[in-house]
DNA sequence: AAGACGTTTTTACACGTGTTAAGAATAGGG
DNA sequence: CCCTATTCTTAACACGTGTAAAAACGTCTT
């Protein structure tokens, strides 16, 4: 505890008797420096408290070895498992994660995005704000550094590897699950705040028309402003139980929170939606929130495979950032969802 | 878009015609240059592409405007409200927020505190990972910057601030409307993994011994290993509802995601949980979690006031940034929580 | 027009480490 | 003991910006 604080490289070297090159070299790289001299430092170190400077040592170094990450909610269990996972990865593969937080602000996040840049980031990873985001910003990263887009994808933007998961298989599965069992889902959206809202509602409607069925879709505006997605969900369906409409009917939420919120709205109206009661309300959703498998009744769902997304978006950042100059192909990785059948449907 | 990168201060000083001195000034505060020259660099900074090096900017400087955060789970919408309130007010404030997660280990823990050393953070906020905790870490950071522990609190640490709820308030009065309004509760705790699980807990049985009431306290030992609060819950009320125990008792759980566990354990057996049942089976929790106003039935809880808790730890982490030498007197703020009464019981 | 004052430029050094080139020390082999 | 290969030290410069002191400039007052 009351070892000596020594705050430079210098004053280290003076203190154990090696040279400050030397010493640079040892914490680059314990493996440059031949065995007698990194059992010197090693005793060394222990006599003192000593760490190298973050700043100093990252300003000149080519490779800083940080990525950082931008995800647009931290009030949101997807994104947070998601974060989660990308955290565990950078860590195996020896990089520092700096998390910034868009906060539903595309100014935040361009903000952050400068910040990446001005911190020589040796890649980004970004999970999209949605239709707010300026374009340009992405394009702007995936410029200047390796950079991969996840969980939800730009139209309009080309040349910018992504992963996510596919939304068309993934809603695709549980729309045609929902109809082999029971009556043909209605599609209860979340607001456009993202680009997979739209990808799922017309993932959901080529579905329908593929199985000879026809799409309804519930719920696109928001009847509750800015508010969270269960209380969107909440909010339109309890309007609609008010009115008598769906109240035998299967609906597939856009995810699992806005399907939360719509089994309250049942709760409230005294309906109980249920897998077993054939012909009867059902409700699903989409994602597996965690707490999914806890609600009442446990949500049915497709769980998207957090896990391997951002194991993905890692390794790929790692993999950009090897070689010079990338093959230039744009590398799209869709991960296949996986049907959780449980009771609510 | 096509705007000449800039990559230094020279290289802007020179294109503009300002010298560097005077451009290093306007970064760090506009009003410290003349109206006219912050005009010319206006405009200047307008034709090119440029933004401070971000490592070279904070090296030199004695304050870094950067406050360091860390937070032992990102997976619990509990300390991902306290995060957000914290960059917010940090934002207001003016600083950057660095963020670590400390993923429930205490050596990962340790290193995020070096690395805001290392960095020259201004101050630094910590929400204590538990037990497992090395507490010299804390004094470490409490010794060499401001530094504030916030939502739960070492029992064994002395003179380091604190900022949190006031659990023998907040348990007590949720204790007390329960025992008022019903059967007196019995306590089912949640694993020690915080100081705060045994200050509930305590705060419970002093409260129901000041009412003249038995505590009883179920669960302390975890029936299903390191797993979420939510499976926790569940596992042990599944267990006891199995056995015929507790099933028409007031149940007050250690926090709002083991009371999520505790009502499905309760559906699971058929059981009925409600405010309205008189003399019935009735749960609550604790925290007022986001999604407890849409669980079935809704939650009854005490909200704690996170929104103040984040901003007090960053007003008492400013105020010591202001003073050199702060007054030495360890403040210490508890909130009180505020109780929501709501249909589980 | 002279002086005073505030601002800006110039100049120089600082921060802590990366990095390189040259030479010195060390080790191992004969 | 000498020779060579390796590793180290020394010395120096680099990175991009902060910062301080002194000199130059501009504007305003009188």
């Amino acid at each position: 505890m009351a070892k000596p604080e020594i705050h430079t490289m210098e004053e280290l070297s003076a203190a154990i008797g090696v040279s400050r090159p030397t010493l640079s070299r040892y914490f680059q790289d314990p493996s440059k420096v031949s065995k007698s001299s990194v059992e010197r430092i090693r005793r060394g170190l222990e006599q003192v408290e000593y760490i190298p400077n973050f700043f100093a040592t990252r300003m000149n170094r080519k490779k800083t070895g940080m990525i950082g990450v931008i995800i647009p909610y931290l009030n949101d269990l997807f994104f947070t498992r998601l974060l989660e996972s990308i955290e565990r990865a950078a860590m195996r593969a020896g990089y520092t994660v700096i998390t910034q937080c868009s906060h539903s602000d595309p100014e935040i996040e361009a903000r952050a995005a400068e910040t990446f840049l001005s911190m020589n980031v040796d890649g980004a990873v970004v999970a999209p704000l949605g239709n707010r985001s300026d374009l340009k910003v992405y394009e702007r990263l995936n410029a200047r550094l390796p950079f991969v887009l996840m969980d939800s994808r730009p139209a309009r933007l080309s040349g910018v590897d992504f992963v996510g998961t596919d939304h068309v298989q993934s809603t695709g599965l549980i729309t045609e699950y929902l109809s082999r069992v029971g009556a043909p889902p209605v599609f209860l959206a979340m607001p456009r705040v993202n680009f997979n809202a739209l990808e799922r509602e017309m993932a959901y409607i080529s579905k329908m028309e593929e199985l000879g069925f026809e799409p309804t879709i519930i719920g696109i505006e928001s009847l509750n402003g800015e508010g969270y997605f269960e209380a969107h969900g909440l909010a339109v369906l309890d309007d609609h139980f008010s009115k008598g409409n769906f109240i035998d009917a299967s609906i597939l939420c856009a995810n699992d929170r806005v399907a939360i919120g719509a089994l309250r709205a049942a709760a409230r109206h005294r309906l109980e939606p249920g897998a077993l009661h054939r012909g009867g309300l059902r409700i699903a959703g989409h994602d597996d929130y965690p707490l999914s498998e806890f609600m009442i009744p446990t949500l049915t769902t497709v769980a998207q495979n957090v896990q391997a997304i951002g194991q993905a978006a890692v390794d790929r950042l790692i993999e950009k950032l090897r070689v010079e100059k990338p093959h230039d192909n744009q590398a799209v990785q869709l991960m296949d969802g996986v049907l959780k059948v449980r009771d609510s449907a």
